[in-house]
Order: structure tokens, then sequence, then C-alpha cells
DNA sequence: GATGAAATCCGAGTCAC
DNA sequence: GTGACTCGGATTTCATC
């Protein structure tokens, strides 16, 4: 298979009015077809085609109700630096393994840098983190240290994509 | 009006039968009230009551669709840790407002430790974060320093809300 | 005060063109 | 890509508890 670079999306089957169609479901994923299709400018059986494609070839991943987390007891969040004791692959395999189990996080990505890997973490509070982190954060598979950063406001969380 | 504990969520008005349409609707924003109200075990009538409640009451924020970032040319994401010349209120209502009209920016919280800000980013390569970095990032008012991690592997990325 | 059954209306999904 | 047609779900009403 070609290598693919991001920067020819456009050529890749994606033409003015999927962009479109895409933009107007990440803005709002309720929409009716027939909605759309009036925004879009083409007939309701066009943009259901064009959409039912979108979805099933992955640029649609899912459509998700987004969750007030404060009104859910998940209004306290930080972020988390990890260092693990040695950086071989089992090491890093084994400690993805172990994260992929906790559901309180919500991001967790290998870096380039002073860490090994950031942590987003939501939790109801303060307490909460401490207990989390003493029970099931430093007991992670090959953690040496972590570097932990609460969350004191968030000014701009989960923002769309722009494309 | 009495201060609210984000632990007695339950007690806000949120029954068994309302945390469930919320996270089914988390799991599949497009699940129809029909089959919404079958999976709860309640009459369609009553979903589609309950569910317009949860919008309504700001419990859903939103319904989106998420769009791979890869195929929409953002397939590179970027962590910064972000450092102010000065802690003043001023200094940071400043950058925040700066920060807000720079859309690559999925995330930005100020924290506490080490660094005033952390920030998300998500852009098409490597040589488009250095050009957003020279042109933009270190441009922002009061920036003093900034620290780039940049992301080699997605381990979870945006997992939902664990209520 | 919330529920579920029924009745209406409108959009999803599919067809021929 | 469009227009039309059918079926099923969204939404409202209403009786009921």
């Amino acid at each position: 298979m070609a290598a693919r670079n991001e920067k020819t999306f456009q050529d890749e089957g994606l033409d003015k009015i999927d962009l479109k169609i895409l933009r107007l479901l990440q803005g709002n994923g309720r929409l009716t077809n027939a909605e759309l299709a009036d925004k879009v400018g083409v007939s309701p059986a066009t943009c259901h085609r064009r959409t039912q494609r979108l979805f099933e070839d992955g640029y649609v991943r899912q459509v998700r109700a987004m969750v007030d987390p404060g009104k859910v007891g998940r209004g306290a969040l930080v972020m988390v630096g990890v260092v693990l004791d040695r950086s071989t692959p089992e090491s890093f395999a084994q400690f993805e393994k172990a994260i992929a189990r906790l559901n309180f996080v919500l991001d967790c990505h290998l870096v380039a840098g002073d860490f090994d890997y950031f942590l987003k973490i939501r939790v109801g509070d303060m307490a909460d983190f401490n207990r989390i982190h003493g029970d099931q954060l430093i007991a992670l598979p090959g953690v040496r240290q972590t570097r932990t950063f609460f969350v004191m406001k968030e000014v701009v969380d989960n923002a769309p994509l722009d494309f």
C-alpha cells in the first residue's frame, strides 16, 4: 500500500460536500439527514449516501453524547507525567496494557521528552485522585515516578477538530 | 441555592434510568429514541421526555461526530507545557484570551506545578508544528518558555467518561 | 407528577430514472 | 445526482395511576 500523506486528504475521496458534512456533524451529531441535506445544499438522498460512506469508511469513528463531567461526579481533572524504570518495548507494552483497564484515564500518550507517558485523568475530587494515585497509578507495572499537575481551570477542553 | 457536591449527583435528579440513557448515548449518540427506550426498558414516550430533559438541563453538552484526525490531515498530536513571564491575573487572562483563537489547540488547562498551562495540539505533521510553534505559540502574550512533548503513540485518546 | 397507549406527522432509507 | 414512494420512528395528546 502506498504511503499516505495527511496533507492530501482531500484527494482521498473527500470533496467539499463531504468536508461540509463532516464539519456539520462534528458540530451537531443529531442533525437529521433532511437538515443536513438542506445545509449542505444537496438532495436528502445524496446526503444520505454521502454520510453513510463517511461512516463506513471510518471518517467518523463514532457519534458520542458529550456528558458534562461535573454533573456526573467527574469534575476534577488531573494531568500526570509518568516515567518508567526501563525503556524497553516489553516495559512499554506492559504499562500500556495495564493502563487500558483504568477507566478514569481519558488520555494516555507515549511522548518524546522528559516523560515516557502523559495521562489525562478525570475523578470526582482531589481526595479521589490521591487514593487512586496511591492505589493504582504508582502500582502500575514499571512505573519509576509520576508527576502530578492538578488542573485549576479548564480553559479549553476537548475542542472540536478544525479541518 | 444550596452548595452542590458532585458526589451526590444521583440526588440531583438523576435516577437509574437517566444514568442508563446517558451511558447509552455516550456510547452511541445515534441511537433512535425507539432503540433507546427498548434498551432502557421504558416506553418511547417516557424515554423521549427523559432524554429531552437531560439535554435541556445540560447533562449532555452536545452530540458530536468524532472525526478520525488522521483522515482529515490532523494526524500529529503534541503536548506542550507553557510557562508565563508573570503569574498575575492579567497575564493569565490575556494568555487565555489569545489561546481561545487558536483552533489547533484541543485542550488548554491551567495547572498547578512546574508549568502554568498544558496544551494539547493537533496538526498535520511535525513540520506543521514547528511552524506553528515559531509563529504562534511563542508569540502568545506573556509566554516565557514552552516545552514540547511530541506524541509518538496514542495509547488512549479521548476515552468516554466512566460514571 | 410521571407513565404508557395511541394517533399524527415527518424523516430515513430505497427505488427507478 | 434527483425525485418519489413506503415504512418506521419522532413527537404530541390524552387517559390513567
